[in-house]
DNA sequence: GCTCTGACGCCTA
DNA sequence: CTAGGCGCCAGAG
């Protein structure tokens, strides 16, 4: 039992769902799962995420468009690498054009309220 | 079983 | 404008 969806499940599945090109933000996803005030967890989430090959945690930095979690991939600019490589434009480890790359789920998805 | 930390976000002083 | 703290939930010591 306790297989049922859990709060890190869900914040998979939305960060599965964003688009190539595209960004979302801690707040964003926790937001749309109903808890705007857990974007912790949505973080912590991607540190299990980190291991699954299915999460794309690097399409997920915070409201800033700031890449707080590149530190989590491997030390090195590497989540920048994979996101320009997607045609996300990356300078500082700060998100240009953030606003246009960023990916709300709750705009571009169904609000399950 | 209690405490601290953690890839955040927002409020108040 | 800047600094600090609270809230939220879960995992690790």
């Amino acid at each position: 039992m306790s297989t049922e969806p859990n709060f890190f499940e869900r914040v998979y599945e939305v960060v599965k769902l964003i688009p190539s090109g595209r960004v979302s933000s801690y707040g964003a996803i926790a937001r749309y799962l109903g808890a705007a005030r857990s974007a912790r967890m949505v973080g912590w989430a991607m540190n299990k995420a980190h291991d699954l090959e299915d999460v794309p945690a690097q399409r997920v930095v915070n409201r800033l468009g700031l890449l707080t979690g590149k530190h989590h991939f491997g030390g090195t600019n590497a989540m920048q690498q994979l996101l320009e490589n997607e045609g996300v434009v990356i300078k500082n480890n700060q998100i240009q054009n953030f606003e246009k790359v960023f990916w709300d789920p709750n705009k571009e998805l169904e609000r399950p309220l």
